[in-house]
DNA sequence: TAATTCAAACTTGTATACAAGATAGGATTC
DNA sequence: GAATCCTATCTTGTATACAAGTTTGAATTA
């Protein structure tokens, strides 16, 4: 684990960059799955001392992403396929309630949901071709569809998890990701919202995420 | 904040004790709602160094119980109704649909649903008629319905949301405690489940919550 | 050769020292 | 009297020292 000095810019501590950094590593499967570190080495790598190391495993450590043994160093928890579709699960039962709710709200109103339009209901000229960027704005879609349904803590909770299932989306990337398909459901599953399709909206954001 | 000496009793680690003691106390409301305080103060009146305090507010900051301000102190996050309204929210649309996942999966080899069956489907000379204990049962109930449905990341993000919301219930605790309607209720949900009735489930564990 | 022992080196958990900025309250100024 | 300034104190953030238990690997023994 090789790393260069950490500046610490604006307001943020120490800890926040490195628990930021250490979790961008795991995305990036820098850190693979698996693989066991102690505090000492991330300290030395990021050249800071342990206590602002240890906020930031703990931090992870409570979302999920590494486990702790007793004096006895740390690992970036291993895939657990079953672990990640429980989670897919529980993410599509609070997208579709986010969408049923958004089905009867008043849409003039939300900023949310018009970004969303203009975003997404485009010609395909203005189509995204970098599949990367594509897949992040691709997540965003969904945290932005719970945002708009008006509870901030379901859409919280529906976050992390989309952050969680991040790494396993990362994994199967190389299967082609279809850009037309892509927008095409979006744009389907924002017309039935906007017409209060209700069961064609969540039948299609079922298809979607599946 | 005036508290004894802790003794770290078996594995657990002083962090800990300090976490699960500070979270009964704002349970409690021996730390009210609001209530401003520091590390250092912690620390003495639990007698242990702000090592382990600052580890567990932390994670208490992280779950929503306490705010830190930069170099200014730590306070117990004030009550904002509409926050445990939105917890409420996404606890229902879980607990929806962890019933009518029941309604479809084998019930004889499910333990969970024994034991509820066991504890709640007695004669009325066996209910519980301690109201503490009983608001207990009736949190695990709920809990355990969850749990029941298979999913476990669904579960433990429901017992998180079980026990956030659960100071405001004991808030409202005043309001009359009726011991028979909720033996009533949750043997019509658990008579629904076990014969697959699935919108009488939903509706019957919705009419309960509100 | 294989199993066991045991001590040195490691690792996390906790306590303490120090750094940097925030706060509060009295002195000063207008 | 009211506003401002300044300093002493307080508070969290970080670094370091120490405690207690785990791991490792070479020496020893059967």
């Amino acid at each position: 684990m090789k790393e260069t000095k950490i500046t610490t810019k604006g307001s943020d501590s120490l800890s926040e960059l490195v628990y930021q950094r250490i979790k961008n590593d795991i995305f990036d499967f820098k850190l693979m799955p698996g693989e066991r570190f102690t505090e000492s080495e991330v300290a030395k790598a990021y050249d800071v001392s342990r206590t602002p190391i240890r906020q930031a495993l703990y931090r992870l450590q409570q979302e999920g992403y590494v486990d702790v043994s007793f004096r006895s160093g740390w690992q970036i928890r291993p895939l657990n396929f079953r672990y990640y579709e429980e989670l897919y699960d529980v993410r599509i039962v609070l997208e579709k309630d986010a969408i049923r709710k958004l089905c009867y709200i008043d849409h003039q109103n939300s900023v949310e949901l018009s970004v969303l339009k203009d975003f997404w209901m485009v010609e395909p000229s203005q189509y995204l071709k970098d599949i990367k960027q594509l897949s992040q704005q691709d997540e965003d879609f969904h945290c932005a569809l719970v945002r708009a349904s008006g509870n901030n803590e379901m859409a919280r909770i529906h976050r992390d998890l989309s952050e969680r299932i991040r790494i396993i989306r990362r994994l199967d990337f190389s299967k082609d990701y279809r850009v037309e398909a892509t927008y095409q459901e979006h744009q389907k599953i924002l017309g039935f919202i906007f017409n209060r399709k209700v069961d064609e909206a969540i039948n299609a954001i079922e298809a979607h995420i599946m």
